[in-house]
DNA sequence: CAAACTATCACGTAGCGTGACGGTTA
DNA sequence: GTAACCGTCACGCTACGTGATAGTTT
């Protein structure tokens, strides 16, 4: 008699299976799950790592992130904060990736430049030479590409802001993130009503967050975002795991803040 | 009164112009010199290090060889063993380069099979979800692509093979490469003629280790090897510093060694 | 019962980052 | 004189690698 919430269909995979697909170690894999970067959702009963679909689905961005050189301490916040809408969190990964491209490009060019030299007496200019090894400076892109192309992709531009924190910077996000979901799982277990000013200033304070470390966020945004919230199965799951009816507590929160402020 | 050995019209660059050119931080630098993997040619009357254009090169080579994984500890013997041609070596590393594309179009691939499947109830296949991740195997490759377009390029084949070496290999590598040029300095500074069956004896361990570590080198060829030592200035220093003649030694120990095998 | 998995420690490693401290140069 | 360089230690850190040891599955 199967008590566990395995849906019949959904096949599960082990370490090694997973490791094979992905073309990681299993090392990695244990040390994903550690870091609370990956945690399988499944256990055997003698306590192997069971891996689903949607662990899969979020492996998968993690390795895309990886390649992108963002720090795993990035990775994390940065799959939660944009999970709500995958579309264009996929859509601003693959402009960076198409970024790599060029980069890629630039030093074979840098190595054609090379070769040339050698043939002709071309003195091997030092400007090309070491083309396609800039790291991304955030600040001369912003200004040039917005202005350029009018790029109103809030999730591109943010994404390529995020590869400039630091360590320390990741690390006071992670903890204000903490904070504020703290602060309303306790409100909402003390029994303080959701369109509380207390409640109210805490989704305040969750809108600024996001829009100064993430993307530009107006209220309606964050409305729109609290409705995913509790539409997307992950998110409920986060955050029912805090509190029950967390979720529907944030939103409903959130709501009241964009009405009122 | 400059008694230095500075060419005039040669330019050289502090480390901070370096760091800013090539984009790698001083510290990098430092840490190169520190390992002996890029050693400024000169340092100022104070101690500042100062970089000449070969040095450049040579830095040049180190980020495109890092760019391809590999390891600080390969990248040493690996430019020194190719360095006697350096077209081959620039193509060998183009070719790489064109193989990192590849793996990154995959990638693009996989996040656009990650997007349609959003979209479409295609339940995003396992296979293209994880490609582009795979590292190098170089057996697989030997002899998927030899055999379908015959590539006959020694280096090429030689450099994706290098790139499965473990740190111990390249330990013992430049261990061996250590043993075999200092048993022939010991031979030259004890007289012993560079034709005899000792120096002969080292010739030829030299040609099976390049035959064996890095391309096929048949007797022919390592005496055209050979003949580049005492061309090429930076090989000349390179023996020239361990003992005087050495590099014109090496070339008639080897030269009898392919007239006699 | 052996081979091939799996788990959890726990220490090791590479390629620098990041000060600390003092001399040097414009 | 001071600001912006340069040098050499020397310790810290990330993302795992690499056993060691012991239970599990086939």
């Amino acid at each position: 008699m199967k008590t566990e919430t395995a849906t019949p269909g959904a096949p599960l995979f082990t370490v090694s299976q997973v490791a094979k697909m992905a073309h990681v170690t299993v090392r990695a894999l244990h040390h994903y799950d550690q870091r609370g970067l990956l945690i399988p959702s499944e256990r055997s009963a003698a306590g192997y790592r069971l891996y689903s679909d949607r662990d899969l689905e979020r492996l998968q961005q993690i390795l895309v992130l990886r390649q992108l050189d963002f720090g795993l301490d990035a990775i994390g916040p940065l799959i939660d904060a944009t999970a709500f809408d995958r579309r264009q969190a996929l859509e601003a990964q693959r402009a960076l990736l198409v970024e790599q491209r060029r980069q890629t490009n630039a030093i074979i060019r840098g190595v054609d430049a090379a070769l040339s030299a050698l043939t002709g007496d071309s003195p091997m200019d030092r400007t090309k030479m070491f083309d396609g090894f800039e790291d991304f400076d955030a600040a001369k892109y912003d200004a040039e590409v917005e202005e350029k192309w009018g790029e109103t992709d809030a999730y591109k531009v943010s994404m390529r802001r995020t590869k400039n924190y630091t360590k320390d910077d990741w690390a006071s996000i992670k903890a204000e993130e903490e904070a504020i979901q703290a602060g309303l799982a306790e409100l909402l277990t003390t029994g303080v009503s959701p369109e509380s000013d207390a409640a109210m200033d805490l989704a305040e304070q969750h809108r600024q967050h996001i829009d100064r470390w993430y993307y530009p966020c107006s209220p309606e945004m964050h409305v729109g975002l609290s409705d995913m919230y509790t539409a997307d199965a992950r998110f409920e799951e986060h955050f029912e795991k805090r509190a029950v009816g967390l979720a529907a507590y944030v939103q409903t929160a959130i709501t009241a803040n964009a009405l009122q402020g």
